[in-house]
RNA sequence: GCGGAUAUGGCGGAAUUGGCAGACGCGCUAGACUUAGGAUCUAGUGGGAGACCGUGGGGGUUCAAGUCCCUUUAUCCGCACCA
């Protein structure tokens, strides 16, 4: 077959067509199957994407034939940081690379020939979609939901600009490899620990793989505990959070972040330089670094101390880098006795240390010692389990005003700002005499200049442009600038799935009589990596439009599929420095698409992914040509007057309706490789009827009908034409999904494996009908067991009906 | 480090969820057909002469474990400014 025609006839065909195009007239069957969109990082598609959507565009065809009004909407999401970096490098602007690079992907898109609805198609890059990522910052703006506050920011000294965590290699700057520092800025946050609970106990309805759902629970972190506040003897006071106040007589010193704002005021004199440098020191580690629990604790004495509230003694205040200032309220209590860093604090600094818990039963004890236990050495306290303990100490703090029950998330609010260019501008003026004036939502978009200067020199390229920056105030007509930041691409990507059913809406950014019966998405597949940020975004957008009155549905995507990832050849993640790269387009030239998105699914576990390997693609290729010779052979096949229906029929019969069944059930979990194998196992069962001398012409045809109709979502072009071939009326995904017909998988007789104590000793074939006496009648009676059983008293008989029999002797 | 996952023949991968391990395919072996074969068709293919042994290693539960429990090793993914 000549691929390259065949496909560029049925992918005209279908644009004609318009196959992929949605009907709203059929809303009520709707069936929106979406795949994450891409960035348009370069002008191919990699494999990546190939194996993202290839196979979901199965699915997707599959979902079609089975009766539903498919949406599968594409875009891009075009905002970010190496459109800008290579501007930087080779000075195209970022708005002209990018619509090369989406221009050339829309290209191999259509190459790949799934049926996406481009009329729906999102650039998060223009300005009808940003004005709506500009407006949704003023909306939440609007409902107190997105907020400014200092944060710190990877900074370079010497190129004095923001590095995003990438552009840090090893603490250095990745382009002059200065030692990078921390610096802290005033930046936009959107407070989504304020579904902080809601995110968490929703995740129980959702369709979604449970180890995504864990590590978002992980994420969200929830610890209940308390807060207790320690005063100094400055007299300042401060709070810890502790999941530990059963423990609070066992302090023997406290540790604030670095970075906690009472540590200036509070060291003396003596500790000034010490303290200092270590704050130095601490602004080049990073976080990951500093969580670390076997890397050495390290901290030092401020020379102030405070009392505990709960026995008025004074321990000394310490700063350490294990302590982070964004997690609590920055501060812990130290209980070297039971907690295993503050154990090796301890010991490093001498400090003392205190049991205050004792093991119950004869466990091992040994300090430090985790575990909840009986409170021992706490007065009032003394004999109360761990458990008992934690209220009665945080109930008598709560009562002195010194203690409350407090409830921790590790999930921190999310920093909006980028110090960039290539966003979504922040729709802000700040002036002079009226503070923060958001953008009156008539004058948005704010547009990105494009005649901005890319020089890798600190300031971005938004903060020089004068005639961006300066606007008059819109409340007072006052001399005032804008915020020279722009939004994280999270943003744009946060609320896509929302626009695609709507896309061309001039007037708001959806409708919501729209979209609330589109949505929620019905399918998302899209990367696992994605499982705490992408994820987690857009379930509290979803949840703060709700609460705005917008959306009727509480969770974008109620059910998920993560694809696994390809690996190059040698089992490594492709890159171009390992030099493992395979690209998809020479094998789309060489053999068409349908042969490498089969192959795809054949060869992949679709959720696990995998090292790429040429061997499988020959098995695909052969696989359809198998296919094709035997469509020709039957395409000249006389009807014949044989119509008998015998046992070849009967086989043949139930091998069509077991792979109806099996593909139709494989199909909608996104089993496609044991899909593909299904359909091989029919072509092998109609390659064995077509060695008859004696066939039932008519039921041979309509058995490989029924195959190719199976075939047609993984292998689109070339199951159209082969339909065509066999006289069927385009298009094939127009016509009904076959339907199993569980008569003929009924079976009078059925092959069950007998076992004697366990092992295996034989298979016998009795009829399907028998019960469970008449079976233990004919294993007795078998002449093959015999031997085995003779002079044996039989204990007991298990049987799995249709499966196995296990008698032990 | 923390969080999440994975490990099955020479290879990619199956296994109705505790019930015949290795579906389907690649590769390999033999045969058929052919002027020819890196095409096609047919048959075989976990290891071992064998009793038996086999799902990363060790231990356990069970009539029965790839599947459940404990423990251990290796590899991969994410960690909040890559998207």
């Amino acid at each position: 077959m000549d691929f390259k025609s065949v496909e560029q006839k049925w992918r005209t065909y279908w644009s004609k067509e318009k196959l992929g195009v949605f009907n709203p007239k059929n809303t009520d069957k709707k069936y929106y199957c979406l795949e994450m969109f891409s960035y348009p990082s370069s002008s191919k598609l990699h494999l990546g994407h190939w194996y993202n959507y290839g196979p979901t565009d199965s699915f997707v065809r599959y979902k079609k034939m089975k009766g539903y009004e498919v949406f599968q909407p594409m875009g891009f999401d075009a905002f970010g940081l190496p459109a800008e970096n290579y501007a930087i490098k080779t000075g195209i602007h970022p708005d002209d690379s990018t619509k090369q690079n989406i221009a050339n992907m829309e290209q191999t898109l259509s190459e790949m020939g799934a049926m996406f609805d481009w009329t729906a198609e999102i650039k998060t890059c223009e300005e009808d979609y940003y004005k709506w990522t500009q407006w949704l910052f003023l909306k939440l703006y609007e409902n107190g939901l997105a907020y400014r506050k200092n944060a710190p920011v990877n900074w370079c000294p010497n190129c004095k600009t923001v590095l995003a965590n990438e552009q840090v290699v090893n603490g250095a700057c990745e382009r002059c490899n200065s030692t990078v520092i921390k610096k802290d800025l005033t930046q936009w946050f959107f407070k989504i620990t304020e579904y902080a609970e809601e995110l968490l106990t929703s995740l129980n309805g959702l369709d979604w793989p449970e180890k995504t759902k864990l590590m978002q629970k992980n994420w969200i972190g929830k610890s209940t505990g308390g807060e207790i506040e320690f005063t100094a003897e400055s007299g300042d006071k401060f709070k810890v959070f502790t999941t530990r106040a059963d423990t609070l007589f066992g302090v023997s010193y406290v540790v604030l972040a670095p970075e906690h704002p009472l540590v200036n005021k509070l060291t003396s004199k003596a500790q000034k330089k010490a303290v200092q440098a270590y704050i130095d020191e601490t602004l080049k580690a990073n976080e990951i670094d500093r969580l670390s629990t076997t890397r050495e604790k390290t901290g030092v004495y401020i020379g102030h101390n405070a009392i505990n509230p709960v026995n008025g003694k004074s321990v000394p205040i310490y700063i350490s880098d294990y302590v982070l200032a964004s997690y609590g309220t920055g501060a812990v209590m130290g209980v070297p006795a039971h907690d295993e860093r503050d154990f090796d604090f301890a010991t490093k600094y001498g400090l003392p240390i205190n049991r205050v818990v004792k093991g119950v039963n004869n466990v091992n004890d040994d300090l430090p010692f985790c575990e909840d236990g009986i409170i021992v050495n706490s007065p009032e306290f003394d004999g109360l389990t761990s458990e008992e303990g934690r209220k009665a100490i945080i109930n008598k703090l709560v009562q002195s005003g010194a203690g409350a029950y407090k409830t921790n998330y590790r999930l921190r609010d999310w920093l909006v700002s980028r110090q960039r260019y290539w966003g979504a501008p922040i729709p802000v003026i700040h002036c002079d005499k009226c503070g923060i004036v958001p953008v009156p939502y008539n004058d948005l978009p704010v547009k990105l200049p494009y005649d901005v200067e890319f020089t890798p020199d600190g300031e971005s390229p938004l903060a020089k442009h004068e005639g961006f920056m300066n606007v008059k105030c819109p409340v007072c007509g006052g001399p005032a600038h804008r915020d020279p930041d722009t939004l994280d691409t999270f943003v744009c990507s946060s609320w896509y799935f929302l626009r695609y059913p709507d896309a061309h809406n001039s007037k708001m950014p959806f409708n919501p009589k729209v979209i609330n019966k589109m949505l929620p998405v019905d399918k998302y597949v899209g990367g696992a990596e994605h499982a705490c940020m992408h994820l987690l975004y857009a379930r509290f957008i979803t949840k703060a439009l709700r609460d705005m009155g917008y959306l009727t549905f509480d969770e974008p995507f109620k059910s998920l599929v993560h694809q696994g990832i390809i690996l190059g050849p040698d089992g490594l993640r492709m890159s171009k420095s390992k030099g493992n790269v395979i690209a998809p387009d020479p094998y789309v030239d060489k053999y068409g698409s349908d042969v490498l998105r089969l192959y795809l699914m054949f060869g992949f576990s679709y959720t696990e992914g995998g090292p790429w390997n040429d061997d499988g693609i020959k098995a695909i290729i052969k696989f359809l040509d198998r296919i094709e010779r035997l469509a020709i052979k039957l395409k000249d096949m006389k009807a014949n007057k044989n119509v008998q229906v015998e046992k070849d029929e009967k086989d043949l019969l139930y091998a069509t309706n077991y792979a109806i069944k099996q593909v139709d059930k494989d199909m909608e979990v996104f089993s496609f490789n044991t899909t593909v194998a299904r359909l091989m196992e029919l072509l092998n069962a109609l390659y064995k009827y077509d060695l008859l001398d004696n066939k039932n012409v008519k039921l041979f045809k309509n058995c490989f009908k029924t195959f190719i109709q199976l075939l047609a979502p993984c292998a689109p072009h070339f199951a159209e034409e082969i339909w065509e071939m066999l006289g069927g009326k385009p298009s094939i995904f127009n016509t009904e999904y076959p339907v199993c017909d569980e008569s003929a998988l009924v079976r009078d007789e059925v092959e069950v494996a007998v076992q004697i104590n366990s092992k295996m000793k034989t298979r016998i074939t009795i009829s399907a009908t028998l019960t469970e006496d008449e079976i233990k009648e004919v294993i007795l009676a078998d002449e093959k067991l015999a031997p085995e059983l003779a002079g044996k008293s039989i204990k007991k008989m298990i049987i799995v009906p249709k499966r196995l029999i296990n008698i032990i002797v």
